[in-house]
DNA sequence: TTATAATATACGAATGATCTAATATTTGAG
DNA sequence: CTCAAATATTAGATCATTCGTATATTATAA
């Protein structure tokens, strides 16, 4: 049955279903970012992005290193971009739709 | 900044993000079906059948046609197919491991 | 007109996700 | 050892999503 793939693919985009775990993966895109950049790069709080950073690593996005007390995260999957960059793909053309939309009803008047 | 973009890419991944959508949109690549055909294939409820048809319908991957008193649904975006399988191959590994996580978890039951 | 089938909608209950605040852990410095 | 900085974890509150049940709508048939 194919319950269980549809199972796993609307986990995998829950997992990135949330602006700020984006907004990280985008950070990420050239190297790797200490926890307290990754904050300032993202304004989010200490513990919510800490707590958004495990459930990438959950979904094995990211990976990170130790560091004395610092912990350098950065990509583990390269291919999730690809994936995002589709997404923005789709994310235009329902832009571009819409536009077309309002255009026509402008026309219309 | 890309706050905005975040917060709508989020949205769409979110949209996309429920095993009985994934479902539906599956049972419409090969063409129209009504509500109840797609009740039969994806067995969900009719009500919710229907709540998560009003989903995908607000963000234009699916649309319908009335003929009487049937409701043919079909794909509105092909491109959410391109993204939906991009999804499968990059992340087959991980799937089969959830897979069995999954099914030995509906085995206990 | 009444009845029935197909679909949609409304709304509260249940469930799940996220955030906040507090606390814990680890490391290095002094 | 004690302190501070960086990060992680926990618990509860809050918020969003989903589901179930009931009701509404619409088209057709009788």
């Amino acid at each position: 049955m194919k319950q269980s793939i549809h199972l796993y693919k609307a986990s995998l985009f829950k997992s990135l279903a949330h602006p700020l775990r984006l907004a990280i993966l985008d950070a990420l895109r050239d190297g790797e970012k200490t926890v307290t950049q990754l904050q300032e790069l993202t304004s989010g709080e200490q513990a919510t992005i800490s707590q958004h950073l495990t459930i990438l690593r959950n979904h094995h996005f990211i990976t990170f290193r130790k560091e004395g007390n610092l912990a350098y995260y950065r990509n583990e999957d390269p291919e999730v971009y690809i994936f995002l960059d589709l997404g923005r793909q789709l994310y235009e053309r329902q832009l571009n739709r819409y536009r077309e939309e309002i255009d026509a009803q402008v026309v219309r008047r």
